[in-house]
DNA sequence: CTCGCGATATTCT
DNA sequence: GAATATCGCGAGA
């Protein structure tokens, strides 16, 4: 069973929280089509982006800026950009336009012969060949990048949540928030 | 295991 | 113009 995830997986009609976006985005595939060449990776480890109140965030205080602005859209779209001169990131904007909420993919699990291959974020999208011309792709609608359901269950016991990498200066409050999931006993899971 | 450094877009002053 | 950033690697201990 393959089944391309839609619209309503971005923007929960229900209200649900963007918490249980990144939480039901694990186990799922991104897939990315690179000519007549797919490239694949299950998601095994996000971390949540949660608006102007997140210090972590970009869109922290309710800032815009050319580069952020992205945060604000529909959900659905990529939002890529370049961190310490020489990593992209890849998050997935979530909720509708006017919430800046996002999901960062921090690891995937991939087939090959290496399965760390794509287990961090910069790794992951050299691994996807993801770069800055991805910055604002709509996942729902692309044709060179695109994210499945191909089945795989994820119960809720193999779900592991943990406070966020590099958070200590967003203050005892946000530091705790277990923002980070990731699946329990993965060995593609970036740090544990 | 811990540590230090890379190389640059973006933001701040 | 200067500081900083959602990290990964290779060196040294």
């Amino acid at each position: 069973m393959k089944r391309r995830l839609g619209r309503d997986f971005f923007v929960p009609a229900a209200g649900e929280k963007t918490e249980e976006i990144a939480k039901r985005l694990l186990g799922k595939y991104i897939v990315r089509r690179i000519g007549d060449r797919k490239i694949w990776g299950k998601i095994v480890e996000t971390e949540v982006y949660g608006g102007p109140r997140d210090k972590a965030c970009h869109a922290y205080g309710g800032k815009v800026t050319p580069r952020n602005k992205l945060m604000y859209a529909a959900g659905g779209r990529a939002y890529v950009y370049l961190i310490y001169g020489m990593h992209w990131q890849l998050n997935f904007i979530t909720q509708k336009s006017g919430v800046p909420e996002c999901v960062l993919v921090r690891a995937l699990e991939v087939e090959g012969d290496d399965p760390r291959a794509a287990s961090g974020p910069g790794k992951l999208c050299r691994f996807l060949e993801v770069d800055k011309s991805f910055h604002g792709e709509d996942v729902v609608t692309s044709k060179d990048f695109w994210l499945e359901n191909r089945g795989v269950e994820v119960a809720r016991r193999e779900i592991v949540s943990g406070p966020r990498v590099n958070i200590d200066y967003a203050g005892p409050h946000w530091a705790k928030r277990n923002w980070r999931f990731y699946l329990k006993n993965n060995s593609a899971v970036s740090r544990k």
